[in-house]
DNA sequence: GCGCCGGTTTGCGTAACATCAAACAGGACC
DNA sequence: GGTCCTGTTTGATGTTACGCAAACCGGCGC
């Protein structure tokens, strides 16, 4: 039904013979969801755990007062919704397609099975964990330590180098993203955000528009995110 | 040589045979660090992974311009430096004694055949990454949203949950702490935090001295950390 | 083509905190 | 008991970035 082609080239499933492959897609179901949509809401049973084949999901913690802050975008080959590998039954966050998306979808009643018979599997699973701390462990060190500008330019900075699509005039996030957005990932408001960026569009840094960055001078923005006064 | 009660009653190897055990403290050595003591350090390979069996380790990162940036308290019975698990070959942090510890040490060496003979460590270690991936997230969102007197009260009730030790007038955080280590916890400076737990103990919510820390009226501490004004 | 809506820009006042500065106190050591 | 050291308190001043407000703009639907 599902073709092996989808997911052998990527990282969650390279070391893993065909017919595991076979195996592991002969349970899963591909689903699309439209921009916008809610793949998963924070709170909800962990029924599911994915693989994005293609889009970006936006995954955002919801405060009890209302406030939102983005965990992270989530790029195709990347597993998530992955609760149960750490220990939980509900999901932490809301994942929302940022465009359109393709995704697979196992129930999570696989998870441990899958775990134990496909080890690479599992060692490539957990060092996305892994490495997901390290960057939260990075981000609190960042919003402890940095002012504003700095990380705002960071953020900047880590979304070209993860989904970074070259343009006529530089690299561009290739997904819409609001300054709203960006202040969701950074701990500050829009306002402050627009009042950055149209600072460094004056400066040549970057351009752009309604929903849309493009990085020109990444190395400007390297010294500003390194703490460089202008 | 070491005896299986050391971590017979341990989280981390609840569910192993007594022959498992047995089998995994042959391989361990049992080390005693003094108060202030670095266990290991900030980009050091990582040569070893520990359990502490007594005492209280700060985890602390520093910023390229020397800051400082406390990651986490480590417990008694929890496992620490773990860095190959998330398939790190340096470690992340300082590892410091904040009292005299006791410690159990295993080369890094036998990791991947420790996790993959037995298993409920294997799921409990893992489940210990996934914690503090939350803890991690759950803190860049407080860092996002909430204001420093909520961040501090958050801290402050954190550590009396976490080592909350009954004296005559309430629960204290036992081992020593001073405002500089709370302020490197928060995000914000010792000067902030002296302010602020001045007022709590005019209010006769806490009690404090010198890196000591004694929560009186924990309601009221957590009144604050939820946001309200007063 | 026109109006509407969501996103964006920009100005102004100000709260929250950092920074600078200086005095103060508890212990440890002699 | 005195001295030194480290941690703590408190005040005065400065700055960052937030909050509020209002105007603006670009695309989409009608």
């Amino acid at each position: 039904m599902l073709d092996i082609s989808l997911i052998a080239g990527l990282p969650p499933f390279e070391d893993m013979s065909h017919a595991d492959l076979g195996d592991l897609l002969s349970k899963a179901r591909s689903q699309h969801f439209a921009k916008g949509d809610h793949i998963f809401r924070q709170g909800e049973d962990a029924r599911n755990f994915h693989v994005l084949l293609d889009g970006h999901i936006r995954v955002v913690k919801i405060t009890p007062d209302g406030e939102q802050v983005i965990a992270r975008y989530i790029s195709s080959g990347e597993v998530f919704g992955i609760a149960m590998a750490i220990g939980r039954t509900t999901y932490p966050a809301n994942a929302i397609a940022a465009v359109d998306c393709v995704v697979l979808t196992w129930p999570s009643s696989i998870w441990q099975s899958t775990v134990e018979s496909y080890p690479s599997f599992s060692t490539k699973t957990y060092h996305t964990i892994g490495s997901r701390l390290q960057d939260a462990q990075e981000r609190i060190v960042e919003m402890a330590t940095e002012r504003v500008e700095q990380r705002v330019a960071t953020a900047i900075l880590k979304l070209i180098k993860q989904t970074g699509k070259p343009t006529g005039d530089g690299l561009q996030i290739d997904f819409p993203i609001s300054r709203q957005d960006l202040s969701e990932m950074t701990g500050t408001t829009l306002h402050t955000v627009s009042r950055l960026m149209s600072a460094w569009e004056n400066n040549g840094y970057i351009k752009s528009g309604r929903q849309k960055v493009t990085v020109i001078q990444g190395d400007k923005l390297q010294l500003i995110a390194g703490g460089e006064k202008t």
